[in-house]
RNA sequence: GCCCAGUUAGCUCAGUUGGUAGAGCGUCACAUUGACAUUGUGAAGGCCACAGGUUCGAGUCCUGUACUGGGCACCA
């Protein structure tokens, strides 16, 4: 049978020995994990509160929306860390906050990932058809949509999900077509044929933005245009023989003298048998190549806005699917990399190709699939961009959008500056149907009758007399308002993913309606992302966000960089040196993972990621673990009680105070400018390096010790120092922290229900110059006396006797503090310790410190070779420094120019260095 | 071609207004009844990329060069 709990009569102090021997000797995270988040889930602590406490303001972070095409990797782990590190820092402070998850129907790349499946099942999407697709690509995201998500919360994200959002879930889409129609009815939205970006392989448009270049080795062919009746010819560069098929002119530069005369002149096509001719476009630059430029209208944007100056006819070669057309003649049906083979050996045999250079080119390729990209004309819709982009780069001119690091604003200013109209909509499936109908009637209506559905991709089809307009509309009309009929037809084109992620930080809230949280969340505080998606989506979000809601989207985007492998690589897949944050997770836990991550997000910075930082933050892990340990266990009597007024304080206690003083005002500040590696740092810093190495030490002395008030007092102290320390530490390794906190809650006074919800610590005025220049005298002692011991090869765990002579007035003051002699006797391990002494005794070791002379006693162990030499080795460091401060006090500028402060300050080191050096003489001289 | 970062210990990186260079990891030595060996203590290890300049004084400010990474443009 159970004892139930309540009647369970143990007595409180034994439920503390129990609860101390409870937490084991190492931290095991797997265990403390499980526990914590569905306590904070259950708790609603990741819900904004809806009966917030009066003057709390709202903060708010919208998650860069992941893309339902896979699993949590190592940058959606610090994205999302960062986030929650921030999110959980503002929620201590008080601000009612949410952040709000979801993801992304990804468009293309989503698309990609489940064509691919069906290839393995040797299926095209077309054999399915639209319909059943569609139905496919629906049960890949229900399947693995929102695995991402779930992995989330073992990172410890404390998103509302009640709140999760999909781009493509029904409410979203409705402001998708809302927003859609709202630019449309503006004017803003145009539809016509265009030279657009042509990935092949995806068969769709892209914007200019989503062409990638990369630099590759290629040949630039030099090919002969003979004169139409002989008489020679004239030469041109190309790096795509293959669209030699379809040019309709060569162009020449009207100043360059070589060709003025030929202006005008008329050329025979090399294989086409096409006459064409020569025209003059400023555009042309003498410099390059041979001067004179082969003019493709329908398969190069230069060419095409030539060929509009000039009115030069399209020939269209290459189809959307990367073949060669009819018009191509003999090569018709032909892949073009296979038809520029052929072309060139054609035109070899015909003696037309005068020479191949080698030649490096940037290739214009597909973000999504690296395939090279086609420039074609096809019908598309565009966004106006000027006076949105205008209007964006205007807010962040006036700091209404903030970059950080601020060296990004310059280059998406000039993004912003240098805006080109926005090619919104894709020739795939998944995605948002683009909410525009055609009637019978309409140009596009009628060319979709024609084709069966399929695509309007080429204009032109259609002359009516009177077209009907295109219908944009939230819902599908009833009947086309221009000529009654109900046989409407929606547009069979998606738009562009990034359209809709566009609209994300107000969509998520419920726009276009107004709603509650719309009006308490937007703007959110933050953006949190990677800078590969600057232009792609944060810039958008901005000109759209200013667009629809009047107002930034947001007030600060915080780019943090790439994550890399040891070597600097970029991971991917393909390179096979991927990290996965869930296995990572599985050895060193989420905390270390997490610390880990924020110590190495530098501002501005790629991060290189190996398996010893994540050691190092398991480690630290552990180390905040034992010494909470330490702690829980020297608690027995111990009860909640306020902090002893400072007047009960010891030396060590002032000092740690004033050391977590500076801690919390550099954490924060940290946090403020989004630099969490210096606020994990400092931590670090702060709790292995001052709290464990010195405090914890110095605490046993009181501990241990017989005075029964001192010892009260200094639980208390630990306690708090610890306390604070976790808060502190809390947003950065939540797990470890929440479980050390309710192990502390029965010792604080008043504690919050969780670590998660206590109040971010406060600067308590606890600034103890005095203190802290004590300690650094206790710490030089020490730390001579360890050297001198370790150089001396004594091991630590004998005592030893020490003594202090010709020590100087400033540190014989503070040896005056019983404080500062016992915590040296204690740390140094002394046995005796005369800080006054007179006679130097027979045989000793011998050292210095910045007050003064050490000597330990040490009858008969001294071998006298071995201590000269250490001495000598000391001796010579020594002299370097006096050498290099010599030479400065020896110059009459550094004394005339310097301020006296600087010149007082190295009189005395100088001073100070001598004295050492004077010492250590004199006992290298009694040791021969 | 233009712009922006970076170059500091073997490795990964700090270094705030100019004042004799710091951490972690790794290495070496010593320590295992200790809160913690996922530990402690200590040591070794640096012409702060190079060349100039400003300054009494430069890792820090200025100019130039080299290399690395990134952004943009050109790309016939």
């Amino acid at each position: 049978m159970p004892i139930e709990e309540s009647n369970c009569k143990c007595p409180a102090i034994l439920i503390e020995l129990l609860s101390a021997m409870e937490l084991p000797k190492v931290y095991s995270p797997a265990e403390t994990e499980k526990k914590w988040y569905p306590a904070w889930e259950k708790e609603g602590y990741f819900k904004p509160s809806d009966a917030p406490p009066e003057g709390s303001r709202p903060y708010s972070i919208v998650i860069p929306p992941p893309n339902v095409t896979g699993s949590l990797h190592m940058g959606h782990a610090l994205n999302n860390t960062l986030q929650d590190v921030l999110i959980r820092w503002r929620r201590m402070q008080g601000y009612r906050t949410v952040w709000v998850p979801g993801t992304d129907h990804g468009g293309i790349a989503t698309q990609n990932v489940v064509e691919k499946l069906l290839q393995k099942e040797k299926k095209t999407r077309h054999d399915l058809g639209r319909e059943k697709f569609l139905e496919s690509m629906w049960q890949w995201r229900k399947e693995s949509g929102d695995a991402i998500l779930l992995q989330l919360r073992r990172l410890g994200a404390s998103c509302d999900w009640t709140r999760t959002r999909f781009t493509m879930d029904e409410v979203f889409s409705r402001a998708v077509r809302a927003a859609f129609k709202q630019l449309f009815d503006k004017g803003l939205i145009y539809r016509g044929p265009r030279m657009v970006n042509w990935c092949p392989r995806d068969r769709t448009a892209l914007a200019d933005i989503e062409v990638e270049h990369e630099d590759r080795a290629g040949q630039l062919w030099h090919i002969k245009y003979p004169f139409v009746g002989g008489g020679g010819s004239i030469v041109v560069a190309t790096t795509r023989p293959e669209t030699l098929l379809g040019d309709t002119a060569v162009a020449v530069n009207p100043e360059d003298e070589r060709y003025k005369s030929l202006i005008g002149k008329r050329l025979v096509l090399p294989l086409m048998d096409r006459q064409i001719p020569i025209v003059a476009d400023a555009a042309v630059d003498p410099a390059f190549g041979t001067g004179a430029v082969k003019v493709t209208p329908a398969h190069d944007a230069a060419d095409f806005e030539i060929g509009e100056r000039h009115k030069l006819p399209h020939e269209v070669v290459i189809d959307f699917s990367g073949r060669m057309t009819q018009r191509a003649g003999r090569y018709a049906g032909l892949d073009r990399f296979e038809a520029r083979k052929r072309v060139v050996e054609d035109l070899e045999a015909q003696g037309l190709l005068e020479k191949t250079e080698d030649y490096k080119l940037s290739a214009a390729v597909c973000y999504r699939c690296g395939t090279i990209v086609e420039p074609l004309v096809s019908e598309q819709w565009f966004l106006k961009m000027k006076d949105m982009a205008e209007r964006a780069a205007e807010a962040t001119r006036k700091g209404r959008v903030k970059i950080f690091p601020s060296s990004w604003e310059k280059p998406c200013l000039s993004w912003l500056d240098n805006i080109r109209d926005w090619c919104i909509s894709r020739q795939i499936w998944w995605g948002h149907p683009i909410p525009v109908y055609y009637c019978p009637n309409s140009a596009q209506g009628s060319q979709l009758k024609a084709t069966g559905n399929k695509s309007i991709l080429e204009h032109g089809a259609a002359s009516l007399e009177h077209p009907c307009p295109p219908i944009a509309s939230i819902e599908k009309p009833k009947k086309c308002p221009s000529c009654g009929t109900s046989d409407l037809t929606q547009d069979p084109d998606v738009l562009d993913t990034w359209f809709s992620s566009g609209l994300w930080p107000f969509a998520v809230f419920g726009w276009p309606d107004s709603s509650e949280d719309l009006k308490a969340f937007y703007p959110t505080g933050v953006l949190v992302t990677g800078h590969e998606i600057l232009y792609l989506w944060v810039a958008r979000m901005v000109m759209l966000g200013l667009e629809f809601m009047k107002d930034v989207p947001f007030h600060h985007v915080y780019i943090h960089g790439i994550v890399r492998d040891k070597k600097g690589k970029k991971m991917s897949k393909s390179l096979g040196n991927v990290i996965d944050p869930l296995e990572i997770m599985d050895k060193y836990g989420t905390d270390a993972l997490r610390f880990s991550l924020s110590t190495s997000s530098i501002p501005g910075r790629d991060m290189q990621l190996s398996d010893e930082s994540f050691m190092s933050a398991r480690n630290f892990a552990n180390k905040l673990w034992n010494a909470s340990r330490f702690v829980l266990m020297n608690l027995e009597g111990c009860r909640p009680q306020p902090l002893p007024s400072s007047k009960e304080w010891g030396l060590a206690d002032r000092w740690i105070l004033h050391e977590l003083q500076s801690t919390i005002g550099d954490v924060t500040a940290a946090l403020e400018c989004y630099n969490p590696a210096e606020a994990s740092r400092s931590l670090y810093e702060f709790v292995w390096g001052s709290y464990c190495d010195w405090y914890v030490e110095i605490s046993k002395v009181a501990l241990t010790g017989g005075d029964a008030k001192a010892k009260q007092a200094k639980q208390t102290l630990l306690v708090h120092v610890l306390n604070q320390s976790i808060a502190l530490l809390h947003p950065f390794m939540p797990y470890e922290t929440e479980e050390l906190f309710q192990a502390l809650k029965p010792y604080l006074v008043k504690p919050a229900e969780n670590l998660m919800i206590a109040p971010w610590p406060q600067d308590a005025g606890a600034s103890d110059p005095i203190a802290a220049d004590k300690m650094r005298l206790v710490q030089d002692i020490v730390t001579s006396i360890r050297t001198l011991r370790s150089e001396s090869v004594i091991p630590p765990a004998t005592k030893i006797d020490c003594a202090l002579r010709n020590v100087d007035s400033k540190a014989r003051e503070i040896l005056k503090d019983p404080d500062v002699k016992a915590f040296i006797i204690f740390l140094a391990r002394l046995g005796a310790f005369d800080t006054e002494a007179g006679a130097k005794p027979d045989e000793y070791l011998f050292t210095v410190f910045s007050g003064g002379e050490i000597y330990v006693p040490s009858k008969g162990v001294v071998d006298k070779e071995k201590e000269k030499a250490r001495l000598r080795k000391n001796l010579s460091q020594l002299e370097h420094m006096l050498q290099r401060g010599q030479a400065a006090l020896d110059n009459k500028d550094f004394l005339e120019r310097a301020p006296k402060e600087e010149v007082a300050s190295r009189r005395e080191t100088l001073q100070q260095t001598r004295k050492k050096i004077e010492w250590l003489h004199k006992n290298l001289e009694g040791l021969s």
